[in-house]
DNA sequence: GTCTATACGGCGATAGAC
DNA sequence: GTCTATCGCCGTATAGAC
């Protein structure tokens, strides 16, 4: 088992606690012991400790998570269709339990500041502003109203109700986020009549 | 000081833990000395130790959230009014950071399972139900359509988008939900390209 | 790279005095 | 009701052998 084995099974250890018991609540020991060495062996491969792995875990999060994002917004062709790729983007990292981006978040105010502002910048970079600039430019073209920033807020805190409806949800956000639950009155709706 | 004083106290001090690090990062030495008393004094008021002190909080929010809700939809005269008025109680208890219902729900998955069963079960009763009730009489009434359970997850989740535009956006979320992020008049602007 | 052994502190929880 | 004292366990982290 070669070295980058054992830092990547950490990371994966690692990643699996964090969703599980949070920052806080993480054993080292039991990190180890699922990787397959001993506590202190930790320590070569991360130096920094228990801080050090969060850095890396969380750097690797956002980097798979950026990844999914351009890969989203280069698959669709429409802008419903980039939407829906952007909120199965979002479900794939949101398991039956709790949220690993949610994780990753709450524990950005237990490590040290530098870490924290590290850590921040990038997640804002990387996943957070191609969603503003995507919706800068529907606004721009029309098909969207309102604020960027107040879009992509939104926009992202619904995609994370896609989780406990597993069926087609991913749509049925989009069509809500767009169109809204008010039943649209006269022609061109793609959904049953209103009743009452 | 009476006993009833302490006890809250201590149910303050566990609270503002646990809004912070987490169930698993909470120290009782810490919150004993936060309410003025050593560590030992807490097994006087809550024999269960950590867990019947988190059992207590978790109560007392969610009776203290389903009274917000109650009032929410009691104010109301109008569906929009009842909705705006339940996303800002919804943000009451969001604070700048970490949303402590998260926390109270986070830490369901590490207390015994009876606690867990016993706090779902209230947490459902209680800020869940009154809200798809809410909804199923709305698509009743022909104001929206869709599912009610899921109306009722998409609009919780669309909810906590209001802490981050403190501005006036318990409207905006309402607005958003109700008629979507689509320009209503497709005349106004160049919609000459719907797709992508 | 991984190990054994250990230092040092904090944790929840208990016993028993007052 | 609150205290002092203490138990046993687990936490991170380090030292040093191999």
């Amino acid at each position: 088992m070669t070295a980058t084995d054992t830092r990547a099974q950490l990371m994966d250890a690692f990643s699996d606690q964090l969703s599980t018991v949070g920052y806080p609540g993480i054993s080292l020991v039991g990190v180890a012991r699922t990787a397959g060495i001993q506590k202190p062996s930790i320590y070569h491969h991360f130096p920094g400790g228990k801080e050090e792995l969060y850095t890396a875990v969380a750097n690797r999060f956002i980097d798979a998570s950026h990844a999914r994002i351009t890969d989203a917004l280069a698959t669709g062709t429409t802008f419903e269709e980039r939407l829906t790729a952007l909120v199965r983007a979002a479900a794939e990292h949101t398991g039956t339990t709790i949220s690993f981006e949610q994780r990753i978040y709450d524990a950005l105010d237990l490590v040290s500041s530098s870490t924290k502002d590290r850590i921040s910048r990038r997640y804002v970079e990387a996943l957070l502003t191609p969603v503003v600039v995507l919706f800068t430019e529907a606004v721009r073209e029309g098909r969207v109203t309102g604020d960027p920033e107040f879009l992509m807020n939104a926009f992202l805190h619904l995609a994370r109700a896609v989780d406990l409806t597993p069926d087609d949800s991913a749509t049925q956000i989009v069509d809500l986020f767009l169109n809204g639950a008010r039943p649209r009155h006269a022609h061109s709706g793609s959904r049953e009549d209103p009743a009452g």
